[in-house]
DNA sequence: ATAAGAGTGAGTATCATTCTCATTCTGTCG
DNA sequence: CGACAGAATGAGAATGATACTCACTCTTAT
């Protein structure tokens, strides 16, 4: 845990986490590209999206896909998860990561070097569950 | 554990769930599609995805992404996740689920039915660590 | 200065998934 | 039995995020 591979950081890969940080929140591809357009820090979406696989390879960034396709990105420092309606797509944060540094085999880990997981709960929201059957 | 609303399920969709359950591995949309075309259980994949989709929400059918954006799916009784390089995408499920039924305090479930959760780990896979900083 | 290599991005291609909507199926009622 | 409403279906078109191309610009070393 605390890699600090600040070396070989290209300073656009840089920007992208930076901007993945200060925004505490989960951003897609095309929302870090729209943020900095306009800003001297502006990249095109080719570059954004080689950079965050580049990011993700070196264990620095993950990302969980939508429903809809769409790619979400955040820091791997912030080790958070969520809970999503499978009906109306409500979304809400867990307050901890239900597996910490979990607990795997070196039979099970196989050789790999973990990087990074990705977690997510599915059911139905309160309003929802009412809605069950009539609809 | 051990849901039984078969009551309400779809000819078509009783046959994409026995399909996934056959498989034994996880199927994207498409491949369910090919693999059912020419039998008398054939459908149009407009209704394979749109029965994906309510499988889902009933929590009998789970789905993850593959980096290339293709959807996976597979039968929620089947609680198998993947351990996958971020590399060369290599992929090794693991053999144990690491969070069984995992303690979620109600206070983090905030009212939501808990159908079923989606766990992937990335990291490097023992060739890639070896590649590492060459190519 | 010159050359090799890395980095970049506008535009284009890809392709899984979703949407449209005309058609078919199914069950109900007079 | 027709006639009709609603659900289900699927061929084809639309969508949209992401990957790819490739000419151009930087960087760095000789
Ligand atoms: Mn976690
Ligand atoms: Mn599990
Ligand atoms: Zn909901
Ligand atoms: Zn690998």
């Amino acid at each position: 845990m605390g890699e600090q591979p600040s070396i070989e950081l290209l300073p656009k890969q840089h920007q992208l986490l930076e901007q993945l940080v200060l925004a505490g929140q989960e951003l897609s591809g095309q929302d870090l590209h729209a943020r900095l357009r306009g800003t001297p820090l502006a990249m095109g979406l080719a570059t954004v999206y080689r950079h965050l696989r580049q990011l993700q390879q070196q264990g620095l960034v993950r990302c969980r896909h939508l429903p809809s396709g769409e790619a979400l990105f955040a820091p791997t420092e912030r080790d958070e998860h969520h809970l999503t309606c499978v009906d109306c797509g409500r979304t809400q944060p867990l307050t901890a990561c239900p597996i910490h540094d979990a607990h795997l085999s070196p039979e099970q880990i196989g050789g790999f070097q973990l990087l990074f997981h990705t977690l997510e709960f599915f059911g139905l929201c309160s309003d929802c569950q009412g809605r069950q059957d009539q609809d």
